[in-house]
Parts: C-alpha cells; sequence; structure tokens
RNA sequence: GGCGACUUAGCCAAGUGGUAAGGCACGGGACUGCAACUCCCUGAUCACCGGUUCAAAUCCGAUAGUCGCCU
C-alpha cells in the first residue's frame, strides 16, 4: 500500500527505448502517461522528436504531449505547474501516474517540488544582461555577480552567460540570493511513493541507435516538416526551434551549410546529449538503473519493471 | 623499375635548430524558470633506424608506408 501518492518516473538517454516500454507499464499498471520532454510539449514537431504516435499509444491516455504551439514560452515552471495538475488528475481516477521522458531537469523540479512562484521571466532584464555581456566580455558581467551573490559566481563559470544572468535576475526580483534558494530546495524530500528509473545501454548500442533514428527521421521528412514549421513562423530564436534537429536543419535551409552535413551534425550532437542526459541520472540521488542490456527480449524487461514496482508498493 | 612529394594524438592541423599552437571526436563533469539549452575539464614527444650539433619534429643518410608522375 502506498503511504504517499504514487508516481513512476521512467526516464534514460534519448533512443533507449523508454516510450515503448511506458506503454507496457502502463497497460500493466493502470497507468497514465505524463510526458516529461522539453520538446514533444510543441504541436507540429513529431519527427525531430521522435514523438509518440497516435496508434502506438494504444489507447493509453498521454499528457503533457502537443499541448503548446511552437512560439509559446514553455519553461520548467510551466511543465511542473501543468505536471501536477496531471498527475492530481490522474489520482483522481485512480490510476498511476507514470512521467516518462529524457528531461531531466524537469523531473527533478516535480519530484522534488522545487519552487518556482516567486520569480518570473523578466526578458527585458535578460537581454539587457546579454548585450552588456557582449559589450564588456562574460568576466564583466560576472563581476556583477560576485558584488551581490559571492556563493552563486563561485560555483558558476564567467563564461556561463546563461547561468549567469539567471542568478542576476532572481537576485534583481527577489532581492536574495539563488544560492540561498538553491540550498533551501536541494533539501526537499519527495512528496510521493516513487520508483525513479532510469533506462540504459552499452554506449555503442546506444549511439547505433542514435545514428539509425537520425536516418529515419531524414526519411520520414525532418526537413518537411522543418519547412512547414518555417511556413508557420517559426523563427530561429525561439526555444522550439533550439531543440535537436530543428536548429541544425534550420541553418542549413538558412543556406548554412549542406542537408547532409546538418543531418551529421544532428547525430554528432544527439550524441553529446545522451552523454550529458548520463552524467545528470548519475548524481540525481534515488535513481534505480536498469541496463536494457541484461535483458533477452522486451518482455523481460517489461516484467522486471513491473515486479520491481509490485514489490515496493505491494 | 625510375623520379618527386608527403608521414606530427582517433581525425584535421600549426610549427623549418632551442626542448610540441589550435580545432574536432572520445571520455569525465556542472546545471534548481531559456535545459534537446548553456558551460567546464582532459591527451602526443613528432613513421622507424643512424648521423651532424651544446641542442632536431625541424639538417643529412638509410628503411618502410602513402600519393603523384614517368617508362
Amino acid at each position: 500500500m502506498y503511504k504517499k501518492k504514487p508516481l513512476l518516473i521512467l526516464t534514460g538517454p534519448t533512443a533507449v527505448g523508454k516510450t515503448s516500454l511506458s506503454i507496457g507499464l502502463a497497460k500493466a499498471l493502470n497507468g497514465e502517461i505524463i510526458s516529461a520532454d522539453s520538446m514533444q510539449v510543441y504541436r507540429h514537431m513529431d519527427i525531430g522528436t521522435a514523438k509518440i504516435k497516435k496508434e502506438q499509444m494504444q489507447g493509453i491516455p498521454h499528457y503533457l504531449i502537443d499541448e503548446y504551439e511552437p512560439f509559446e514560452e514553455f519553461n520548467v515552471a510551466v511543465f511542473q505547474a501543468r505536471c501536477k495538475e496531471c498527475i492530481e488528475e490522474i489520482h483522481k481516477k485512480g490510476k498511476l501516474p507514470i512521467l516518462v521522458g529524457g528531461t531531466g531537469f524537469y523531473i527533478q523540479s516535480v519530484l522534488y517540488s522545487v519552487n518556482f512562484e516567486e520569480t518570473e521571466a523578466d526578458s527585458a532584464y535578460r537581454t539587457e544582461l546579454t548585450a552588456f555581456a557582449k559589450e564588456h566580455g562574460t568576466a564583466a558581467l560576472h563581476e556583477k555577480l560576485i558584488l551581490v551573490d559571492r556563493e552563486s559566481a563561485e560555483t558558476i563559470h564567467p563564461n556561463n552567460v546563461k547561468r549567469v544572468i539567471r542568478a542576476l535576475e532572481y537576485y534583481k526580483q527577489t532581492g536574495q540570493k539563488i544560492s540561498e534558494h538553491n540550498k533551501v530546495q536541494q533539501g526537499k524530500e519527495p512528496a510521493y511513493d516513487f520508483r525513479y528509473y532510469a533506462l540504459t545501454l552499452p554506449r555503442e548500442i546506444l549511439y547505433k541507435r542514435i545514428n539509425q533514428r537520425v536516418d529515419s527521421m531524414r526519411e520520414e521528412g525532418l526537413v518537411e516538416e522543418v519547412k512547414k514549421l518555417l511556413a508557420m513562423g517559426c523563427k530561429r530564436e525561439m526555444v522550439s526551434m533550439q531543440g535537436l534537429g530543428y536548429k541544425e536543419i534550420l541553418s542549413a535551409l538558412e543556406g548554412e551549410g549542406t542537408l547532409e552535413h546538418a543531418f551529421e551534425r544532428i547525430k554528432q550532437e544527439t550524441r553529446h546529449f545522451a552523454k550529458r542526459q548520463f552524467t545528470w541520472f548519475k548524481r540525481e540521488r534515488d535513481v534505480t538503473w536498469i541496463d536494457k542490456g541484461q535483458f533477452q527480449s522486451e518482455e523481460a524487461l517489461l516484467a522486471y519493471c513491473i515486479q520491481d514496482w509490485q514489490t515496493h508498493f505491494r
């Protein structure tokens, strides 16, 4: 029995096979799926995000997929709020919410209930600081941070302009140090009876799968998809267009290099992304690793997961 | 068979006498409102042998491999 509300989390690097496993889990455990993916929330971005298709869902309800337009703003705070709503809704139905996706940052935000309420993105201030960094250099920007929040300044590398700006923004809006805020948030305990599964595969196999996936994206018409997005008015600067596969095709279409080259880059950068995901999940506490390579078949893998879940929350 | 060029880390590539730039890849790491983002860290003794020199990746000779041209 559960002491708190149950939550099953399934993650892992891109292209390990989260999607297919998630369907099996949902069916077996009477669950519904919430996507924890920063790109699949956008409509019209199907091929490049390897979004699950309607048929594949097999009737299992999916949340946070196709919920926003590519030009809408979406971020962790929005995700967290929406995700919590979905979890509640699913619980109300007496079903198990299954959070599936590769955006570790998003998963963290809901599992540990990181508090985002107080502040809001201040785009004017952000652009102002970005311009400042461009003019006076990253070191000068970093010095501003040293003045208000020495601790953050020590952790954030001066070249990491984005993070430096966020820390400054936080200070401007709240009058407090983001390092203090983070310290408080880090100590939080999960509000759920959860299991946090991270699927993994040997590097070489994963990389091969990534390459194949990118090839099939090309065959399925990723280029056409990007052209459509362009026709809809999507611009390079939009967060959605920074997605892997989109930014590369976009720049090829705008005359920077060939499509051939673009697809090579997509493969390369997807591998890098997978590596970053490993780094993230490795240091995340409470993760249960599941090496897919250990199992003879999908079924065996699924059976193992189901059993693990049930032995923890019988 | 002859002539010529080339041979620097997994790849690309600077360096032409004073003790090995850089880029990419691989690997590792950070990350608490842009996160599929952004950022950080990490490698060689210069094909091989011999010689010249206080000192050679850099000069000379031999060997091997690669490429080009010639008969």
